[in-house]
DNA sequence: GCTCACCTTGGGCGTCTGCCCAACACTATA
DNA sequence: TATAGTGTTGGGCAGACGCCCAAGGTGAGC
């Protein structure tokens, strides 16, 4: 079949592998992904993983970073500068109530964010994935004339993260709760304010 | 001498390999943390950590809940409700300086949060920990009037370890450059609020 | 037909893992 | 002195680990 050349298999199986890793990372820890276990979910022979990666981390490290990449290109376009601060708020509350904090995605997101103290090169893929997520919501809140926007893009992104690693362990943190909460981070933008 | 017996000797054991384990969890993450390894860096021999502990498991579970329970409960001593905001938001900051993202705290933090998930006997402890912590931050939020305290309580812890898990990929996350927008989350609390 | 490059397999290597256990050291009681 | 209870050691077991590699399969270009 000339529609698929062996290259093109080849790149099949390697993308399975990453969805294989990608879907194992929560499941088990990141640690505890062996190249058996993905190579077996992937379908394929265990030698497999160390033809198309160098390493296990090596494998670990693309997945997460293409499912993240994923993820986070999503938000940006939401964010025009005729977007209302409720749309805003209300998407990223949206997000919350797909993530629970024991979902699939969320750890994958925790355990990222924990493997790339220990992995440099990760860590600055993940940096760089962030801050373009904050630069986006950083101009919109210029954009909006609240005080500080990076300052306060930052807090958002990372109070986003925290609720949804508190949420595993508090199920009353949902986001209609939190909703008012971190409108007022939005809102107040005119107001005095202690350096 | 019987200033030493056997049980008393038992204890300092038991105690020293709970120390290596909440030593040895950050430095190579929960899931790398081996019997030998804990064994070793307590100076013991490795069939010690069965004979102490039903499991690794619950050797990590144990080590994790003593030090995050000592570390919590030196916080709501700072919270009575003549405690001015400023002294608060300063005590959080202060924390956040000390803990960058990369430190053995903050990683253990989130080592425990994640294997939580995967440990519902863990979860519980954990879930009944932070509880009390924002119990604590709840009455005083609703001793100074305070909007939604409850719900403003949950939004600042997690904002706190939120920004904790940013830290380590956003070194521009510094105590001072949050310090105004995280006050904004206490300090209007009689603003108008749209449920 | 052949070669060649790419992909794939399954097994093997040495190492590490959690957990177990017989043997031993020590103290307190009888 | 004998006995029992507690703490401790180091080795052993079966299995899993990362990584490697010889061998084989399969299409594309000559």
């Amino acid at each position: 079949m000339s529609a698929s050349t062996s290259a093109e298999r080849g790149a099949e199986v390697r993308r399975r592998l990453l969805v294989a890793a990608a879907e194992l990372i929560p499941e088990v820890g990141w640690h505890a992904v062996s190249t058996r276990a993905v190579a077996e979910r992937a379908g394929v022979g265990a030698g497999l993983v160390h033809y198309h990666f160098r390493s296990v981390q090596s494998l670990l490290r693309h997945a997460v970073v293409e499912v993240m990449t994923q993820l986070l290109a999503e938000f940006p376009r939401v964010l025009s500068t005729d977007t209302s601060e409720d749309v805003v708020v209300r998407e990223m509350l949206a997000a919350l109530d797909d993530y629970s904090g024991t979902d699939a995605t969320s750890l994958l997101f925790m355990e990222a964010y924990l493997a790339s103290a220990r992995d440099e090169q990760l860590r600055a893929e993940l940096s760089h994935l962030l801050d373009d997520f904050r630069s986006a919501l950083t101009a919109w809140l210029a954009a909006r004339g609240t005080r500080a926007p990076a300052e306060t893009a930052a807090v958002l992104a990372a109070a986003v993260d925290g609720v949804m690693l508190h949420r595993a362990l508090h199920p009353g943190l949902t986001a209609t709760a939190v909703a008012p909460v971190l409108r007022r981070l939005v809102s107040h933008s005119t107001e005095r304010e202690q350096g």
